[in-house]
RNA sequence: UGUCCCAUAGUAUAAGGGUAGUACAACAGAUUUUGAUUCUGUCUGUCGAGGUUCGAAUCCUCGUGGGACAACCA
């Protein structure tokens, strides 16, 4: 049982820490901005943090980056928490920069004091100018001498609001020439009249991510800070500060952000694509995001499987979106409850059906002793519902079963049948046999047409000793299909998704990445359900027999069945003979 | 013409000087009252050139390719 399960380079780094005993237990935090929804490049991120804690011992926290009050809302914040929640992670304190606000201005004090701050006042123009470029080095100015007496009293009043925004900023005092543009005299604080969505109207001046994110770090004792790629070059002025300040040596570690095949997996790009109305929200289930997978009726368990089986690394990568529904699909091909649904309908008749009385008085219900059926023609089968499903067999070790009304009338799907079928095509066909699954062997015996030549109609004749479960017939038939009996049918409106765009990876395509939208993302169509299906819960997935994973959207009204589907089934036939 | 990061099958990720492995994808077959599931098999890989070494995906050098860095964003 010595199962070596490869590390991770960060694993690694954790591993080799406790061993040497720099650490007893280890801290993380995972660090969102609250101005966006979080998606599946998050979801690595969380699954990172609270993953290594879980693993090693010691506990992650949950922290709002909320430095910036024009862009930050509550609204994020809560569905930030609902969404780590529902991925299965518990943090240990929620926690916001803004609750530091009043340490990181004693810190800023701190530097000034040791004559590693001042207080520029030239505009964002010419610092830029004074600052070079990433092959020049930049040149100090008059403001940068001032001394510790003045740009005390200046940033005191920065902070008492005497100044507009803008007028004025506090930056740290480091090198104009060095090499890493980050430490050429970095912006610690900037004015701001803004509310903020916790603090109010307490400060004016805000520090910037780098005098905020590290010192926040320290203050929480976190040892391993996680954080992407485009944040190495932030790693000197993170142990700059650090050093100068005398705080807890928080270590930050960078990782490659996770993008997915056909999607966008940036902030910027997917709230253009909820303002400009490409979706209809952030949980718009064609989204990335995490509530759209929640929606959508992806499950926690397979999203972790999902960021467990890719793994982590610093090499930059586009995972296979098929990896994520290869996660899902063996996830809820355990759990969905089996249902048949007819997408695309066409009926046929059975000639010599003639069963007018109920043969099983069983109801086809959730449980409910309804006589719904009664007043029809047909009688009730029994049909096994998930054989996968531990928990929905019975205590006698046996597979649930649920009751589905048969008729003389039935939908079949359009695609099941075929008047010219192709070599290993075993559906139905003129003349051919097919099962009904959980019913009956049918035989298609005529092919009923409209004027314009269009199959309307299939007459077909079953074969009563085929019954299933206890077929005597000795017929041998290659196919079987779904079917919901005409009379009992009830309707649903299904939302059947597609990959959000058209190409593999649409930021890294010539222009604007919006002009690779899939238009065809969204079909919505009607279709007839089994009558069991009227009671459809919500947060259940279910599988559609033949036709994939579905979950009832939030959009879903008594009477007004809308469900979206997950992910198709994996459909080999369809795949070759393409 | 700077500094830093990265480079293993189509994709993602292992192998930490000693047989290049795993998963997904693809393909072929078996089973199947879901053309699903399950099972079996096949295919494809160390960016290049030198060097160190008995031995290099691994260490070194130089290339090549990709990415990051000049927001009062995070």
């Amino acid at each position: 049982m010595t199962e070596e399960k490869s590390l991770n380079f960060i694993e690694e780094i954790v591993e080799d820490d406790l061993e040497a005993g720099k650490y007893k237990n280890i801290v993380t935090r995972f660090p969102p901005e609250p101005n966006g929804y979080l998606h599946m490049g998050h979801a690595t991120a969380i699954c990172l943090n609270f993953g290594l804690t879980k693993k090693y011992g010691g506990y992650t926290n949950l922290r709002f980056d909320d430095t910036n009050p024009t862009t930050e809302e509550t609204e994020y914040v809560e569905s930030i928490k609902d969404d780590v929640r529902w991925l299965g992670f518990e943090w240990k304190n929620e926690l916001y920069a803004s609750d530091y606000f009043d340490t990181l201005y004693g810190y800023a004090v701190k530097l000034i004091s040791k004559g590693l701050a001042y207080v520029d006042d030239s505009s964002s123009d010419v610092m830029a100018k004074e600052k070079g470029t990433p092959t020049e080095p930049g040149v100090d100015n008059e403001f940068r001498k001032r001394t510790v007496e003045e740009n005390l009293r200046l940033f005191e009043e920065m902070k008492a609001g005497k100044y507009k925004d803008g007028e004025r900023v506090l930056r740290a005092k480091i090198d104009m020439t060095h090499v890493n543009m980050l430490m050429r005299d970095p912006i610690m604080y900037r004015i701001k009249h803004a509310h903020h969505h916790r603090t109010g109207d307490k400060w004016c001046i805000y520090p910037l991510y780098d005098f905020a994110h590290g010192q926040s770090d320290s203050i929480e004792n976190i040892t391993h800070s996680i954080c992407t790629l485009e944040f190495i070059p932030h790693r000197e002025l993170y142990n700059w500060y650090i050093e100068k300040l005398e705080i807890f040596p928080s270590k930050q570690y960078e990782f490659a952000r996770r993008n997915l095949s056909f999607t966008v997996m940036s902030k910027r790009k997917l709230l253009q694509l909820v303002n400009e109305k490409f979706v209809s929200g952030w949980d718009d289930p064609r989204m990335p995001t995490i509530s759209a997978y929640r929606r959508r009726g992806y499950t926690a368990e397979a999203i972790r499987d999902f960021c467990e089986r890719v793994g982590i690394a610093k090499r930059e990568n586009v995972a296979d979106i098929s990896l994520l529904e290869f996660c899902v699909r063996e996830h809820l091909n355990k759990i969905a409850v089996r249902r048949m649904v007819v997408l695309n309908p066409l009926k046929i008749v059975i000639t010599n059906y003639k069963d007018t009385n109920y043969t099983n008085k069983a109801n086809y219900t959730n449980g409910e002793n309804t006589n719904y059926t009664n007043k029809k023609n047909g009688e009730i089968l029994e049909i096994e519902d998930n054989v996968e499903n531990d928990t929905l067999q019975t205590t006698n070790n046996k597979i649930q079963t649920r009751g589905v009304p048969f008729s003389n009338e039935l939908y079949i799907e359009r695609e099941d049948f075929m008047e010219n079928p192709p070599k290993k095509y075993f559906r139905l066909f003129p003349g051919g046999m097919v099962r009904l699954k959980g019913a009956y062997i049918i035989k298609c015996d005529e092919v009923i047409k409209d004027a314009a030549g269009n199959v309307t109609e299939l007459h077909c004749t079953y074969i009563p000793e085929s019954h299933s479960g206890h077929d005597s017939s000795g017929i041998k038939v290659k196919g079987t299909i779904h079917w919901v009996s005409v009379p009992h049918a009830e309707t649903a409106e299904l939302r059947l998704y597609d990959r959000l765009f058209k190409v593999e990876d649409p930021s890294s395509e010539e222009g604007d990445f919006k002009t690779y939208i899939n238009p065809d993302s969204l079909q919505i169509i009607t279709a007839y359900i089994e009558p069991s299906l009227k009671d459809a819960l919500p947060n259940t997935s279910y599988q559609f027999i033949r036709k994939g994973y579905f979950y009832l959207d939030k959009d879903s009204k008594p009477g007004k069945l809308v469900f979206n589907r997950t992910v198709g089934l994996r459909d080999s036939w369809a795949a070759s003979s393409k």
